[in-house]
RNA sequence: GCGGUCGUGGCGAAGUUGGUUAACGCAUCGGAUUGUGGCUCCGACACUCGCGGGUUCGAGCCCCGUCGGUCGCCCCA
């Protein structure tokens, strides 16, 4: 039997839901463009060697990647994460041209990974997520933590932590994976089998590792700090010295590493400690990446950025009961009664709609009761009612739903009595129910 | 990729040791109220109990497989 079921890790956005992402995404464009960031879309798909570059050791590309062979022999991959495609467009177009350095550019995309679903983790995720490219400053490492902060915290998010941790420049990192190997090389054996993995992998992410972190040989492995530059550990400071001025709490994590392997200085994440989040608590993260934009053929300049995944932060506003979904509400709903009102309805309902009324109407005739219940249903602030005699002597009664006051009006009269009671409550409600009392009829 | 758990009408949810017509609540539609919602009462509303196969005289209930959700691990947004 054919499986109707969408794919797994998927999801079909509609009704109250999608709404909760039209108001994220006009809120991301809000603040993007005060913060001064230009929209970039980059394909779905790039060719594989995009993302899987030599040297790249993380599960996001080696295992999760959905790759394909198109029809002309290509390898193609569906995009794991936004940043990589963003840093080959930007020297593909020559964008390091632009005279107003740094380039401030963000993005809404989907993004794939081929992973076992949880709450807050789907094959096909959205990320909001901004780049910065251009010469290194701390300023740059601020304002870009300063704008994930400020989406977060104008949707109402509270139980927020920022952790922020220096990887050093990329020949510092190198030595500390070096040490690091060395200081494991022994005690390595007796780790969890994770830990023998991540060993080959990823020394650092033994680090943080939930097992041995008693391990007396994990206790006095070797600090990462102790194999910064001076130049980093500068760096470092005045990043933090910006944020602290801005009133923005941090805490300095050593064990925090990021999973993509490009990152060097600055790395970052934001995480809801919320109770109700679940095990996928980080909302953003990023970091700087000194090498990539060199990596893809371009000039050395450094970048840094975040992705914000939308699932994500929908799960950590649900923790923190706080509810998107606007009442949508709409002007008129006309009830009418017989099947010539109800076609009259329907022309009566386009005349309306193209004077800029949101209206709604029955397209079935159903009974009073159910019109009525679908005007509240909508939320409708006007009823106007069609009946036989409506009809016969072109007229139409409007009823205002909040004050229950009802008017009986020409037909020529409607889109007055409308903008007069529509108007008038937008700009002072309470005279408004003094003035159509006493217009009330019966 | 590993381990646990779950899958019954639009939604929530009963369903006992397998036994004829699969509770109930909400929502929807109709009526009481032949032209006015939010209360009340009456009535209506399931081709597939995720899907496929098996055991059985008989399966929502048992067995196998499969798809999906969910939780933990891994990883990450």
């Amino acid at each position: 039997m054919a499986n109707y079921q969408v794919p797994r890790g998927t999801q079909d956005l509609f009704g109250s839901e999608i709404r909760k992402w039209q108001r994220i995404e006009l809120l991301v464009r809000q603040l993007t463009d005060v913060f001064g960031y230009q929209e970039i879309r980059t394909p779905e798909f790039e060719h594989t060697e995009v993302f899987n570059r030599e040297n790249d050791s993380s599960d996001v590309v080696n295992k999760e990647m959905y790759t394909f062979i198109d029809k002309g022999e290509r390898s193609l991959t569906l995009k794991p994460e936004g940043t990589a495609g963003i840093i080959r467009a930007f020297v593909e177009n020559k964008m390091y041209a632009n005279p107003d350095s740094p380039t401030k550019l963000f993005y809404l995309s989907p993004c794939f990974r081929y992973e076992r679903p949880q709450k807050g983790r789907m094959r096909i995720h959205h990320q909001f997520g901004i780049e910065v490219l251009g010469d290194k400053n701390p300023m740059i490492d601020a304002e870009v933590i300063s704008l994930g902060l400020s989406v977060v915290q104008s949707l109402g998010l509270k139980d927020l932590k920022v952790l922020i941790n220096t990887l050093g420049d990329k020949d510092s990192r190198e030595s500390y994976k070096t040490a690091l190997k060395e200081h494991f090389k022994e005690p390595i054996g007796h780790f969890c089998a994770d830990c023998q993995r991540r060993y080959q992998q990823n020394p650092l992410r033994i680090l943080d590792c939930k097992i041995d972190h008693e391990d007396p040989a994990m206790i006095s492995a070797p600090k990462l700090r102790d194999y910064l530059t001076d130049d980093s550990k500068a760096y470092f400071e005045s990043v933090l010295k910006i944020l602290k001025a801005s009133d923005i709490d941090v805490e300095v994590n050593d064990k925090l590493v990021r999973g993509l392997d490009y990152y060097t200085h600055t790395v970052f994440e934001v995480v809801s400690v919320n109770a109700d989040m679940g095990s996928q608590s980080t909302v953003f993260g990023g970091g700087r990446y000194d090498d990539l934009v060199k990596d893809f053929g371009g000039p050395e300049l450094s970048g840094i950025g975040f992705g914000m995944g939308i699932e994500r932060l929908l799960v950590a506003l649900e923790a923190e009961k706080i509810d998107l979904t606007e009442e949508e509400s709409s002007d008129v709903y006309i009830v009418s009664m017989g099947q010539e009102a109800t076609e009259y309805a329907y022309q009566l309902a386009n005349f309306l709609r193209l004077n800029g009324f949101v209206t709604d109407f029955d397209y079935y005739a159903r009974s009073f009761k159910a019109q009525f219940k679908s005007a509240e249903r909508k939320k409708a602030k006007v009823a106007i009612i069609i009946g036989e005699d409506e009809m016969k002597n072109g007229q139409a009664v409007l009823k205002k739903i909040d004050t229950q006051t009802q008017v009986t009006v020409a037909e020529g009269e409607i889109l007055h009595q409308l903008s007069h009671w529509l108007d008038e409550e937008h700009i002072h409600d309470e005279f408004c129910d003094v003035e159509t009392q006493g217009e009330t009829h019966e």
